[in-house]
DNA sequence: TTTCTAACA
DNA sequence: TGTTAGTA
């Protein structure tokens, strides 16, 4: 039954406060990702965020990206579609995670280098943002 | 004390 | 994103 792992894995335990010491973004920053779903925690009775260790992890590769230099909608086209539901019985394995991470990285891989080869093309919004996108001005 | 939502001199 | 206000 190693089943049970991942429910411990998807189980909400930790508030919002100490997600952002695990994490080092801010509470504002956490919060905003979940209104762009890229993210769902569970919710207390009391309406508090629970954040599962699944959870963190999201939150962990959307910082890594963050740095790197990708937008709301890349980090979306890249993450997407969330492993939601934490309420109902969907439980996501391990597996299922590794597997999305890793085809996910190519692709941003291309998205990046496709991006940064072809200048802007009209009517195509850039999905970097900031330092990296100013080179190609 | 901590977290939540909403909003911006 | 930061930050603040007023709550729960």
């Amino acid at each position: 039954m190693a089943n049970n792992d991942e429910l411990r894995k998807n189980m909400a335990l930790f508030p919002i406060g100490i997600v952002m010491k695990l994490t080092d973004l801010t509470a504002r920053q956490i919060r905003y990702y979940e209104q762009h779903e890229l993210v769902k925690p569970a919710r207390t009775g009391g309406n508090q965020r629970l954040y599962s260790f699944i959870d963190v992890q999201r939150l962990l590769e959307i910082k890594d990206l963050i740095e790197k230099g990708v937008n709301i909608a890349g980090i979306k086209q890249v993450l997407l579609p969330v492993s939601g539901d934490s309420e109902e019985a969907t439980v996501i394995t391990e597996q299922t995670e590794m597997k999305r991470k890793e085809l996910t990285e190519t692709q941003l891989h291309k998205m990046l280098k496709q991006q940064l080869i072809s200048g802007k093309r009209p009517g195509q919004v850039s999905l970097i943002q900031g330092e990296l996108s100013r080179f190609f001005h």
